[in-house]
DNA sequence: AACGGCCGTTAAGAAACCGTCAAGTTTTAG
DNA sequence: CTAAAACTTGACGGTTTCTTAACGGCCGTT
């Protein structure tokens, strides 16, 4: 009695926090070791060998986290995460052999969040693992704003004013982007700026005016009197927030 | 035995709470009016007659406030306060009579947190030292103050009244800011146009007057009777606070 | 009662700041 | 390598903020 008691306890707990994690490599022998260690670790563990079986994997069994192999037959690592990231802002870490720099920096502009160098620890994967889904929860905390007509969605990157796309530079966009983060904060002119360009940006306020304008002209129905970027004389600048 | 462990936790309870006070006067009614009458209000008191031996027993007493009057004879007031912030941030009350502004204002700028002119009332004594002792404790640095229909938040710079959003310049802002870090305290003119300006700056209290009128105006109900900045004539202004 | 110090208020000129347009330069994409 | 896009810089007019000056009220002293 005691005993059963205790185990269904257990095994409510663990489902409720265990996260789902697809693996995706053709090497049969990495695939069954990956499926011992992550369990024990507490993940719960598919697997597959091939690109277009994890694109529907994906879809099918909704995991938490995508660990992939670059180096797949078929269409490969980078170009799987490249249609995943199309509809789905799954974690992906990716597996890769040394010497592969190129390919590396390719798949992280794919969409991919991190990668592993074979070979690697358990350890170190699931660090990174960890990691990743850490950085993924944070971002769900804010993936659209939303105010009146502006509609800013952070993670596909599109902005909307009145139901029409609007488009920005990068400049404008991340501005735009850290005004939304610290949304009814003042932001001063040097922290825009070192937002802008690099942390050793010295104050020219000027060249944030013209941004400013810039972005204006674009997400504000009368830029003259701004109801989203407020100016803060001699301080910097706020994103308008009603009280 | 029980009687005797009860009693021993009183004493040390009491022991702790009681807050050990120096009152440093040459006059010897006022040492005796301020022993008995800072006693029965919980205080800790010990007296002395000279700065030499004020100095003398903040090192060897360690009390938590400081009561000085200002016209000592020997090294005085201003010169106590002086050597003693050399090393210590014990907070110091001093008395003064009227008519001896810049006494006043020497003293303030020497270090000492606030004073109280002849003749006082022992209310209004404690009130200070209470003012005094508090800002002293509260060492982290505050994030938002509210206090009736004002609201500073002091990290997003944005100031309510009312519900209603108040724009400050930022001189507005800096001299709000530093009244509100040092709240219940009289700050000088000078204290306040350094806040202002640059370090460099000279006494031009008709400045400050200004733009004390005009954050007035913008913060105070009625800006005739101020309930917030409180003027110390002849030597400051005060955020006023309730104990 | 007149005077002088101190304070608050108002107004006006000076200075600093801001937004916009336009032209020049760099970066990016094809 | 070329063209387009983005970034940067400069100039100009309008606005906000700062500073200075002048006026009147309050209070204590002469």
């Amino acid at each position: 009695m005691i005993g059963n008691q205790l185990t269904v306890t257990v095994d409510e707990s663990r489902e409720m926090q265990k996260t789902k994690v697809l693996v995706v490599d053709d090497d049969h022998a990495i695939r069954r070791f990956l499926r011992t260690s992550l369990t024990a670790h507490g993940y719960d563990v598919f697997t597959t060998a091939t690109g277009e079986d994890a694109i529907l994997q994906t879809i099918n069994l909704q995991p938490d986290l995508l660990i992939l192999d670059l180096g797949l037959p078929g269409i490969n690592g980078i170009e799987v995460t490249r249609r995943i990231r199309e509809w789905s802002q799954i974690p992906i870490v990716f597996l890769s052999v040394q010497n592969q720099d190129s390919d590396k920096i390719e798949a992280l502009d794919a969409g991919a969040d991190d990668y592993v160098t074979k070979p690697f620890s358990i350890g170190e994967l699931t660090a990174r693992l960890r990691v990743a889904r850490r950085h993924m929860q944070q971002e769900e905390e804010q993936l659209v704003f939303v105010k009146e007509k502006l509609r800013v969605d952070l993670t596909a990157r599109v902005v909307t004013f009145d139901g029409k796309e609007v488009q920005l530079t990068p400049t404008e966009y991340d501005l735009l982007k850290v005004l939304i983060k610290y949304a009814g904060r003042v932001l001063t002119h040097q922290q825009l700026l070192r937002e802008v360009r690099g942390a050793g940006a010295q104050t020219d306020t000027h060249l944030l005016r013209v941004h400013m304008s810039n972005l204006r002209h674009k997400i504000e129905e009368d830029p003259t009197n701004p109801q989203f970027i407020l100016t803060e004389p001699g301080v910097g600048y706020r994103l308008r927030i009603d009280i």
